[in-house]
DNA sequence: CTGAAAGCGCTTACAG
DNA sequence: CTGAAAGCGCTTACAG
């Protein structure tokens, strides 16, 4: 490829400065340069094809418009949707992002701080797969930052996060509002903050309601989910209905109802915590599912790190979003026999 | 935040000059500087934390450590793994990744890597969701530039792709040698090069050992696909084993054969040519796969990248991958007396 | 062995 | 209205 051309080069073509050729071109020509001369200057850069190098602007004006994205891969990988809605976004407003996976590991990310500092990043937008809490390390303290899907525990770092807790909340009650009093729960062995909300969430709205608490099933995987709620569906006293904190255990809960012959809705509800994988919404019959709604919580959180950057303080420290329900057919009322034993 | 400290502001703590810093720094002061004034220096910098600013290092070495990575959503989402490896191993090699979703629309993908050129990337890395044929723009003609997972048709961009014929060869290979004759290939409706391949490699197969072409049995997502398996499986003739070029699509094979009682392996075989989400790996029994190399091939990528990069012209203009299959319980014999029919 | 100077490609006051 | 100059923070020949 032929050399790219400078400022310079274009000043050369139209016979004027490079310091004419940087007005105009950052649309500050009206009022400094001639009509004629701006005209020249607009059509000599397109025909050189002249594009600045944004290494020297950003040296000289201490803006490089570049954001560091940093996140690293949940159990059920990347958080796609919020770096494809985060990157669309910034990608709108004229920044550039640099993804990068920091890792499981905290030196691993203290690195990639440091690159991406070294780089000049504007600011930096913290995206987790999961919802935890996050204690942004030393290295951010002097850039701004914003975080997704996860909080900061000591409130310092604007943080935008799902109301997971809510949408557990919102499942239970879907199923109470249909007669079912015995509701399973069927969660992840692994432990993690993010379970623990999801299980207050059913345990608080049976608890309202005066029910007892949800029967806890734990499972390591798919594989194990189905064997688990098999013998919870063929043991004593069984649930009419399964809230899973995961999409998986959700087709867990589905293959052992087929295994069993149990029919859905008929005979067994079914509600997903989980929809990240579109999993659920995708079985027959469609299984309910609460939201995680990752497109308007990047959406916002690129808003309001743009006005942060644009001096204005928006003096939000954590914006919780709700997680909005999908009712589906693995839904059903329970049958009056069924209430009555 | 303090302001950064520059070269100058060590040269001033020690009393010395810029130059002497950025040579020791940069690994050059041996034979130019003593060795007193170097471990000075060395000290000086890590007391005042500094780390050059890489906006003017690249600005004034043409080098800028930084790769362009252009992907996109797939049906199921951004490429993860590969990602994942290839910065992995980027960041490994003291390079940043500049990841850009590129979207579906041409003018989107020219705009990013117009924007990338801008921040005068040091080389370019397209990474597909699914093999696809890929036409590089004449943007990246001046570029270094690697594909993965997507070929040049016009050879001119070196690539590396995953043999999906080949996978699919093997995998009609192993039904065969365990005595299947009568195979059924349940594809997604929307057509690709991708499923014309994976169809043309079970065809081909068959095709050697003199049986007939597979009964091709098209579904547009999960439901869809449980629905037309088992309209299959009752018909007359059914298939003793299938394939199926998506994950979900085995789920739909697994979830048909349970409503219809069959048993896996015993009445029906399933194999996936797509193992993405490892979802085939997890349902029981576990559905064989051939899986796509995603790791080995960012990492050889990654690899051919940075040898070009150093100047050696590797001369490759296409790496196959082999896509190795993963025999799992959900394949079983043929049972004799079906054989005979 | 060491420092002063030039220059990467820009922007931004500052004179005229 | 316009150009010459300084400077962003580095590296790299080049004199001494």
């Amino acid at each position: 490829m032929a050399r790219r051309a400078t400022a310079q080069d274009v000043a050369n073509l139209v016979g004027v400065s490079r310091s004419s050729v940087s007005l105009v071109l950052n649309g500050r020509g009206e009022g400094n340069i001639s009509a004629a001369k701006q005209l020249a200057i607009l059509e000599a850069a397109s025909q050189l094809n002249y594009r600045p190098n944004t290494l020297a602007q950003s040296l000289r004006s201490h803006r490089t418009f570049t954001l560091g994205i940093l996140t690293w891969m949940g159990p059920s990988g990347f958080p796609q949707r919020m770096l494809h809605t985060a990157c669309e976004k910034t990608t709108a407003a004229g920044f550039v992002s640099i993804w990068m996976d920091t890792g499981p590991a905290p030196d691993q990310e203290a690195q990639a701080i440091s690159s991406l500092l070294d780089r000049q990043v504007d600011a930096f937008l913290v995206v987790a797969p999961e919802l935890v809490e996050y204690d942004p390390p030393e290295a951010l303290a002097g850039t701004r930052t914003l975080l997704i899907n996860c909080r900061d525990p000591g409130r310092r770092v604007t943080s935008v996060v799902p109301d997971e807790f809510g949408g557990a909340v919102r499942a239970a009650q879907l199923l109470m509002d249909r007669g079912h009093t015995r509701i399973g729960l069927l969660v992840e062995e692994q432990p993690s903050a993010l379970r623990e909300d999801r299980v207050a969430g059913v345990r608080a709205a049976l608890a309202q309601a005066g029910l007892p608490d949800p029967l806890l099933v734990p499972a390591a995987d798919l594989r194990g989910g189905a064997t688990a709620i098999r013998a919870v569906l063929t043991g004593p006293a069984a649930p009419t209905a399964v809230i899973t904190t995961r999409e998986r255990l959700a087709l867990a809960t589905v293959l052992a109802a087929a295994e069993l012959g149990l029919h859905i809705p008929e005979d067994l509800s079914v509600i997903s915590l989980e929809d990240g994988e579109r999993l659920a919404s995708d079985l027959r019959p469609a299984v309910a599912t609460i939201e995680r709604p990752d497109a308007a919580m990047a959406e916002e959180a690129v808003a309001l790190l743009l006005q942060e950057l644009t001096g204005e303080d928006p003096d939000v420290r954590q914006l919780t979003f709700v997680c909005p329900s999908h009712l589906r057919g693995s839904v059903g009322t329970v049958r009056r026999e069924t209430v009555g034993r």
